[in-house]
This record gives structure tokens, C-alpha cells and sequence, in this order.
DNA sequence: CATGCTTCGTTTTGTCATACATTATGACAA
DNA sequence: TTGTCATAATGTATGACAAAACGAAGCATG
């Protein structure tokens, strides 16, 4: 039980944090258990109260632990969790097979960023416009892989930026957490033309503010995209197609 | 600065966060400007440190706040709060006219729902589809307009909890603070009898397990609800609409 | 003389230790 | 069964010190 996580941090509170949050996340507790008292965690990981008390507010903040006096600290159900939350994020990738979370970050892409892209033709200003074409000239420029995918994902990001409705934008962060787990959200390498092409398809309805444009070109882009997940990781990236019109 | 909120909640800590959590959402702070050092805050709201640490932590664990030893505390850009946070949306229901909120919901809805629903029809369990059906249920037994939305929105939750994909969660648990703040969030009244008809065909199609039906009739669903909520409530919830195949 | 670099002091957050208040649980007794 | 109380856990307060980073003063150098 609170296992020593990977990630070195400056302070001693989100060391707390990131050991009782991952130990939660990665189902050590279970829903409805109560955590150690919190003097017993001081003495476990050699720290005051204070730090302690300190992690225990920020994992309640994000929702994973619920605390009464006596009774004391409890796991709350899964359902009721800040499930975007970067740190919550952050703890399933390191537990939960990246692929499994790759296809359910995909699922929820599939069916968000097409209504995006038509709400962002609709919203975007100058400054988004700008942002997503330097999305799209950077994977053009791109020499490295990591490049290539580092804009790429600005690229989709500034979509969820432009729709001007903030309830986008957490999904927009979901991605700099996966970028940094690991490259290999998109599956460049054998399609980067097509791939270019038709993102500056979806640039291009956005700029002229045609939204019915906008969402089908990103299904296109999309469904291409799980084609090739589809090909290269497996099966589990299959998702249900909204067959586009032509 | 820090004016009392309406709230009564049991914790000091959890009411120093509301203040300041409540100010920065409303803007009295600006982005990348300086809070007021914890001492000061311990005077002004006459709480000990501990409490206005506690607060801290909290909202730093939001992504509200950031803070440095000597540099202070400051308030980061909105791209980086966790919006869909209960929290950060109920500090936002606080200051933002309902109107604009509600329309934004009903973007995300609109961009999501769809989706959502077809996935729904490929994952969800028997449970699942008994929430779904027990939402219909509710709308058809209700007398009151207070039963009619709460069963509403307990029939759009199970949708979004029968993705099976954590992702979709926070979504569903934004009804819940909204529900809590106004009942109006459908326009329920005189369009009931279609309105349940419409529930039933999404419900009929993720329980036959047929995707893209079920993508279809929720997308009918939404439509005709934007269309009350413009002849209601204003033009400001008009969607961007992808007219549905017949 | 002016400019850039270093050093050091000060401010603010970070951590620790301790004491006491508050509250809900669970056992005991009427 | 019900009411009361001891108790164990979280909630709050206080005071002290550590660490870090900004800024100013001083130093060296052009």
C-alpha cells in the first residue's frame, strides 16, 4: 500500500498526494474503505500532519475521499471522481494499460471533436484561427516524430480552445497528459500526407466558419485515424461510425 | 474581495475555499496577478494558517492556483482550471447569468450526447439499461415539474455512465449541479408527450443494441429540445445542427 | 563611469510539533 | 429498545523553523 510513485516533485504534500492518489486510483483501497487514520500515514511515510492533512484536501478537492470526524476517510465511488483531472489522469496511465486508455481517450474524442470543430467554426476568432493553422504548418515542418505529434496534438488542441466554451477545454488538456506518457497517440509514419491533407480540411472549413463542414471533416480525419489504430495497435480501437455523407 | 458566499457548509476550510475559490472564478483577481499572502488572508477572514493552507491546497488541486515560496500565490490561466470541477462550475453558476451557462451546457451536450448514446448501445449492461429505462419511468409517472427533470436528467446520466468510459462521467455529474441550481434546464410543459416519446426511442435503440440508431434519435431528442429552449429561453442556444439522415 | 555579476537579506511559502475542539461511532446501561 | 457516554478520528489553532526565490546592494570588470 502506498506504493512510491516514479515522479520526483519539489514538494512533500504532492509526493503524499501522488502515493495515496495512485494507490486509490489503482484500486488498493477499494470503493467505500476507509484509509488509514491519518496519523498512521504519518508515521508510514515519515511526515507531519500538516503535509498529511494537506494531501488529503487536495484528493478531496478531486473527489476520490470523502472525511468525517470518527468515522473517519473513505473512498468515494469511481463515478463521482474529477475523471479529467490531470492527476487523476495521471494515476490511471501509470496503472491502467496505456492502450485500454488510448481507446477510451479515443471513444471520447470520437464523439466530442467533430461537434467541437463545428462549434469552433462557428466561435473562432483570429487568434484561434492562427493557433490551428500553426497546428497544421508545424506537422508540415516537422522533421522528428516527436515533432510531427507534438503538433498534431496543438492542432486539435486549439479546436477544443476555439469552440469559446471552456467545458471544451479540459479535453483539450487530456492530451499534453497523454503526450507525455507517450508518443504514440497518433500513428504517423506510412499516412502523413493524407493525414496533412485532411487536417488542412478541417483548418480550412473552420476558417470559413462552415460548421457542417468542419464536423465532417474531422470525422473523415477521425475515422481515418482509428483505421490506423485500428491496424497498428488492435482491435479495441474500433469505434462506432457515423458514416459520413458525401 | 473574498465576499461571504450563500453556501453554509460545515468545514471553515471548506468555506475559505468557497470565498476565494468564488473571487477568482468571478475575475476579482486576474490572471497571472498575486493573492493576497496567507497571513494576510488568516487576518482578513480571522482563520488560523492551517485553514487558509488547507483552502490553498484545494484550489491548487483544481488548477486554480499556483504557488511559489517567497513569489506568492498566483492564479493561473482559465485554460488550465478544471472546469468541469463541481466546484469550479458551481463558483461559475454563482456569478455567470444562468443563460449562458445553460446554453454551454447545451453545446457540450449537443456535441457529446450523440456519441455517447451510440457507445452506450454497444457497452451498456443489463443495469444499465434498467437506470435508462427506470429515467423513462420517472418522466412518465411524474405529476410534478421538479419529478419530470429529475427523472429527465437521471435518463440522460445513466446514457452517459452505460459508455463504460470513465471519460463520459464528469459530464453526467455536471447535471446534478445544475439541477441544484435551476429546474430549468429542460423546458418541459407542453411538448411532454413528444419529449417521451422521443426518451424512448433512444432507450428502445441502446437496448437493441443499434449504434447508429441510437446516435440518430438522441440527436432528434437534442434538436427538438434546442428548439424549445430558443422559443423559450432566446436565440442563444441555437446549435449547430447536422441535420439527421431519414 | 557604466554595466554586468555576485552576494546576501528579506519575504513568502513549506514543513514540523503540539495542543485542543468537534463530532460521530459504538458500546454500555437503563 | 432507547438514551447516554467514552472514545477515536478529523478539524482548528498556534508557534517555530526551513527553504526558496526575488530584489537590492555591493563588487568586479569593461
Amino acid at each position: 500500500m502506498f506504493q512510491t510513485s516514479s515522479a520526483l516533485h519539489r514538494n512533500v504534500h504532492s509526493q503524499v498526494t501522488d502515493r495515496v492518489g495512485s494507490s486509490i486510483v489503482r484500486g488498493e483501497i477499494g470503493v467505500g474503505e476507509a484509509l488509514p487514520p491519518e496519523m498512521q500515514i504519518c508515521q508510514m511515510m515519515d511526515v507531519s500532519r500538516t503535509v498529511v492533512r494537506e494531501a488529503m484536501r487536495t484528493l478531496t478537492g478531486k473527489g476520490l475521499i470523502e472525511s468525517r470526524p470518527k468515522s473517519g476517510t473513505r473512498v468515494r465511488p469511481p463515478e463521482q471522481w474529477n475523471q479529467l483531472d490531470p492527476d487523476v489522469l495521471r494515476w490511471h496511465l501509470e496503472t491502467a494499460d496505456i492502450d485500454r486508455y488510448l481507446a477510451k481517450l479515443f471513444q471520447l474524442r470520437t464523439a466530442v471533436e467533430p461537434g467541437a470543430a463545428a462549434l469552433a467554426a462557428i466561435h473562432a476568432g483570429e487568434e484561434d484561427i492562427a493557433r490551428i493553422r500553426a497546428g497544421c504548418d508545424g506537422m508540415d515542418a516537422a522533421t522528428t516524430n516527436e515533432a510531427f505529434v507534438a503538433a498534431d496534438i496543438a492542432f486539435h488542441q486549439s479546436i477544443y480552445f476555439a469552440t469559446r466554451n471552456e467545458f471544451f477545454w479540459p479535453i483539450a488538456q487530456m492530451f499534453e497528459i497523454t503526450l507525455r506518457q507517450s508518443f504514440t497517440i497518433a500513428a504517423p509514419g506510412s499516412h502523413r500526407p493524407r493525414a496533412l491533407i485532411e487536417h488542412r480540411a478541417v483548418l480550412d472549413a473552420i476558417a470559413a466558419g462552415d460548421a457542417e463542414a468542419a464536423r465532417e471533416a474531422t470525422v473523415v480525419l477521425l475515422t481515418h485515424s482509428a483505421d490506423d489504430l485500428v491496424r497498428i495497435r488492435g482491435r479495441e480501437f474500433e469505434m462506432p461510425r457515423s458514416t459520413p455523407r458525401r
